[in-house]
DNA sequence: TAGAGATGGTTGCAAATGAAACTAAAATGC
DNA sequence: GCATTTTAGTTTCATTTGCAACCATCTCTA
């Protein structure tokens, strides 16, 4: 792989003045997300076949008692399509369970199955470890103000949905 | 597990050694990504019909001279595939040019042209805008420990395609 | 110098995604 | 009470993605 390019396949010159992509926040918060959210796919994807909503919805899901897609929808930051989808594939593979609200049948409170928390409750400890390693790498300080800047910068984020 | 709740249907209670998905560094990771690119995307990608992989390699290559694709990919994280397809649209769009390398025809060096510099251009000014916002929300000091913070999970995430 | 791999790049296909249209059930207005 | 508008959730359709198979070219070795 190391194999020096006949010709120079050069990446000198950053223009001081530049918009260095490597310098840029989005560019490099979204590759460290990826490699990061793909090497975590690795964890359970591949053993229980599970997407990243369908995670997100079974690790809300443990967490609290029943909630409707909407909820879980907020809380998870995952649009009405990928939650009907999401809880539709868990439930037909008897991780969740729907319970009609009767006083408003539109919606459906969701739980997990015994089944679904047995899942769960197995990817757990995977997950801690994963994120454990992470953690690892860091010194507390460094992980409370990484934390606190993912916070703010979030927020923030979401209201710059105005144009520049 | 938690013996608080049997009928709130709310989320307090995160059990204490739960895996709460709010304090899951991925997760957390990832939507703030998500949400920077989606408000970052609104500059581009809706006036020119840019897209994201489109993005990163007009950027790459209004900063260095001619790029294989393969050269591009690596420096942008981008696969062979989602290259490959930038490249295809860029060019039918005039914005870049392949010129093959003689010394070995299968790859090709790419270039702006100056119609694709002056979309770069055009971009730049609201992009350095975009960022500048954001960084505007953190001290020097934060800013410079989340970059680092970044780079150093970054490099770490890329080793975790190790089975837990 | 003829294979037998590699490598840069493209393409086919199936799955994932998102916007918008749609359904059924509530809420609201009159 | 009945029509209008909202809302929870589903579905359709066009687009984007990613894997794997593929071509063309190059490299390495016998």
């Amino acid at each position: 792989m190391t194999s020096t390019s006949r010709t120079t396949p050069r990446l000198e010159t950053p223009p001081a003045d530049g918009l260095v992509l490597d310098r840029f926040l989005p560019y490099r918060l979204n590759v460290l997300a990826n490699v990061m959210s793909k090497a975590l796919a690795r964890v359970y994807s591949d053993r229980w076949r599970i997407s990243i909503p369908d995670w997100r919805v079974l690790a809300t899901l443990a967490e609290s008692e029943a909630m409707t897609q909407k909820a879980i929808g907020a809380h998870t930051h995952l649009d009405k399509t990928k939650m009907s989808r999401a809880v539709a594939h868990l439930e037909s593979r008897g991780f969740i369970e729907r319970t009609t609200n009767a006083n408003d049948k539109r919606e459906a409170f969701l739980t997990l199955t015994s089944a679904g928390r047995a899942v769960f409750e197995e990817i757990v400890p995977l997950a801690r470890e994963f994120h454990a390693r992470i953690e690892a790498q860091l010194t507390p300080e460094q992980l409370e103000a990484f934390d606190e800047t993912i916070t703010l910068l979030t927020v923030y984020s979401a209201t710059l949905n105005v144009d520049l």
